[in-house]
DNA sequence: CAAGCGTGGAT
DNA sequence: TATCCAAGCTT
């Protein structure tokens, strides 16, 4: 084993972060734990991750209760955690594991690729850490310290192909775990994207980059382009005997599959409903606009609500379409809503 | 294969 | 306020 790797995992092992996901030393790994804490980990912290781990292992403690659960609960307790199309395949994946392999999960990486919401860098986490399989995980943390180390100024993307080639030299046959763990935890404590706290670094001695004074600068990569700004409006439409309007939006794009207020224009669709507001309806408008930032675009949504709660029976006269669904207010907190919507909610519910 | 896809925290 | 970043995947 080359001296390099030697060191990571020595200081792994006196430096790992205990993280409900990770097995205690000697136990073996639950693959529906690895696989979920996976996909929640996919673009999203660990400090947020934390926060939502065990809501749904103590809801769903194996990958055939989640393949029973329905889809929309699965969406409601994924609300908050953003990219929803996880969602969707974490609850594809759950089903196909459940209901086509027997209820276990494949323990290659090319047989995990197959799954929906599973890619490269997850198949390689899940065969190396649940199995033993002897696969690199590279993953942006991965990528930095590999990057570094030996010095790699071609920049991102077109250098992954070399990164994981030169991670694949340094694995260590009897510990593809721990080492992908290693990279993620030294990425994440010390070799971090900015300010690398070299000086604490258990590769020191061995790091390239840090010869010639680049550790910072490593992985090159390209600017982001700048987000447009776009505008929209919500409607709150509430009834006399306390439920509100709501719709389930389509599966496919921006919070695919995900419960929302009914609004109109943010996302460059036209409105579901004809005229300038939902079923002719004359509103009021609230204070203040709701402002939200997307992955790709800054969002302020204008708010606005019915002067007077509708009575029952003039409700029932509203010809609903598809998807859209009168919601118990006191249940609110249960439905899922996302992030932005969940703060329309709340100045609504203040206005009132 | 470049673009689309959330959110919260740090700077 | 603006920008970047965080255990990426899909089309």
């Amino acid at each position: 084993m080359k001296r390099t790797t030697e060191k990571l995992l020595k200081w792994y092992a006196e430096h790992a972060r205990a993280l409900p996901w990770r097995a205690r030393p000697g136990e073996r790994p639950d693959p529906y734990h690895v696989w979920l804490s996976e996909i929640m980990l996919q673009q999203t912290t660990v400090a947020t991750v934390r926060k939502r781990f065990d809501d749904f292992i103590r809801r769903w403690p194996t990958v055939r209760a989640l393949a029973e659960a329905p889809l929309e609960e699965v969406m409601a307790a994924w609300a908050g955690l953003g990219y929803y199309a996880r969602a969707r395949n974490l609850h594809k994946c759950a089903r196909k594991v459940a209901h086509e392999l027997g209820g276990e999960f494949p323990s290659t990486p090319e047989a995990l690729r197959r799954l929906p919401g599973i890619g490269d860098y997850t198949a390689g986490a899940i065969a190396a850490i649940a199995f033993h399989h002897p696969a690199v995980a590279m993953d942006t943390n991965a990528e930095r310290v590999i990057a570094r180390l030996f010095a790699v100024t071609e920049p991102l993307p077109g250098c992954k192909p070399r990164l994981r080639t030169l991670a694949h030299e340094l694995l260590p046959r009897h510990a593809p775990g721990n080492f992908a763990q290693a990279l993620m935890d030294l990425g994440a404590i010390i070799c971090t994207a900015r300010n690398p706290a070299c000086g604490l670094c258990p590769l020191m001695d061995d790091c390239a980059a840090r010869k010639q004074g680049l550790a910072e600068e490593l992985p090159r990569k390209q600017k982001n382009p700048p987000k447009p700004h776009r505008e929209g409006k919500a409607f709150w439409i509430d009834r006399a005997d306390g439920r509100v309007l709501l719709r389930r939006r389509p599966e496919r794009g921006m919070l695919g599959s995900m419960v929302e207020i009914p609004s109109t224009g943010w996302d460059g669709a036209p409105p579901a409903f004809a005229g300038r507001t939902p079923f002719r309806l004359e509103f009021d408008r609230v204070r203040p606009d709701v402002r939200h930032t997307f992955t790709h675009f800054h969002l302020k949504l204008a708010l606005y609500r019915l002067p007077e709660p509708l009575e029952v029976e003039r409700a029932r006269l509203l010809p609903l379409s598809p998807g859209w669904f009168w919601h118990p207010l006191e249940k609110l907190d249960t439905v899922g809503l996302p992030t932005v919507m969940k703060k329309a909610a709340r100045l609504f519910l203040e206005s009132g």
